[in-house]
DNA sequence: TCCTACCCACTTCTTACGTCA
DNA sequence: TCTGACGTAAGAAGTGGGTAG
């Protein structure tokens, strides 16, 4: 069985970013995660859905409950519905602000770049309690206070959370591109007023919880494919149990050769073919990936000598007219 | 061969949140 | 009901090794 991981049309450009304005009004943000071969083929997209096999999929939303509890109607990054104006509160991340120049990094120069013309100004959140954007701690204390104190604070570590916008467009980016090349990072960056770090390392840790969760799908899938199995075992045990017993209780009948039917999926026929015991499990282990699927009878036929003989014969004759392959 | 950029795996550390006394 | 301590999951970022150009 082949897996695949479907994390949206990956074969498209990367258009996210040329259409910001749009982007969620049709489909919820979210990714879509299937038991795959790979998310590891990178760079081979295009590869990961070749597979005529139909994944297993899960749905694995990534948003918030606020956002996920709306109706699909109503499911749209929040920014997008207000005016970029309308911001007031500071940027959670207080990263210093993209200069139009670029001074970060992040710029820009060329008009052909793959920033949107909507611009939207990341360093400015909407206050408004609708979205959920401002979260408990930032609740409790003044705004901005934190930027001050990491900024004092010079060799804290800075780690802070991106804010659910940021996080939103970012997600809806990796759905667009697991990967971004360097002019995609800038554009994001700039955009989302981060830096090309933050967005590189953002795509990398979203990858491998990505990657993560597909493990877990898998092994899923792997523990219920080792449980089917194990039940098989255990019936298919229990059926030579039922064979062996047979024989010690009736010989005479097991010194008849024993019976395969091979059944024609085409014309839903049985066709007899009278042979050893050894002879059918070497047909079995043989032809077991071929067709037609043989059936091993869960007890050998019991035929009337010799009308058994003519009767194999005969069916003999069929199989090979169906191209069924005979031992 | 060295350098650079990128990726991945692993890890550290911060933050948010739930639980409980 | 409120509050603070504590545990834990999630996520941002650091580190080191591998690899391609």
């Amino acid at each position: 069985m082949e897996l695949a991981l479907s994390l949206g049309d990956t074969s498209k450009p990367f258009t996210f970013l040329d259409k910001p304005a749009n982007l969620p009004s049709k489909d919820p943000p979210g990714f879509c995660i299937a038991t795959g071969k790979g998310f590891d083929e990178k760079r081979s997209d295009a590869e990961k859905r070749g597979s005529s096999d139909p994944p297993v999929q899960l749905d694995l939303l990534p948003f918030t409950p606020v956002l996920r509890s709306q109706p699909p109607s109503q499911l749209r990054i929040p920014w997008l519905a207000e005016p970029c104006g309308a911001a007031r509160v500071l940027d959670v991340n207080l990263f210093p602000a993209a200069t139009e120049d670029g001074d970060d990094g992040t710029s820009l120069s060329s008009p052909s770049s793959a920033v949107s013309p909507f611009q939207m100004d990341f360093s400015m959140r909407n206050g408004n309690a609708e979205f959920g954007g401002r979260n408990r701690r930032e609740q409790q204390e003044g705004e901005g206070t934190r930027a001050s104190d990491d900024e004092e604070n010079g060799s804290t570590r800075k780690k802070l959370r991106l804010s659910k916008e940021q996080s939103a467009f970012l997600e809806e980016s990796f759905k667009e591109h697991t990967t971004l090349n360097p002019k995609q990072k800038l554009a994001l960056a700039k955009q989302l007023n981060l830096l090309p770090r933050q967005v590189e390392v953002w795509f990398q840790n979203r990858r491998a919880r990505t990657k993560l969760k597909q493990t877990e799908v898998d092994c899923e899938y792997l523990k219920r494919c080792c449980e089917t199995l194990t039940e098989e075992n255990r019936r298919l045990q229990k059926e030579l149990q039922e064979l062996r017993a047979l024989k010690t209780s009736q010989p005479f009948y097991m010194q008849l050769p024993a019976t395969t039917l091979t059944m024609c999926p085409s014309c839903e026929r049985v066709a007899t073919n009278s042979t050893t015991t050894n002879q059918t499990s070497s047909t079995i282990n043989n032809n077991a990936s071929q067709l037609p699927v043989e059936l091993s009878l869960s007890k050998p036929r019991i035929l009337p000598f010799p009308n058994a003989q003519a009767q194999a014969t005969q069916t003999q004759a069929q199989a090979q007219a169906h191209q069924i392959p005979s031992s």
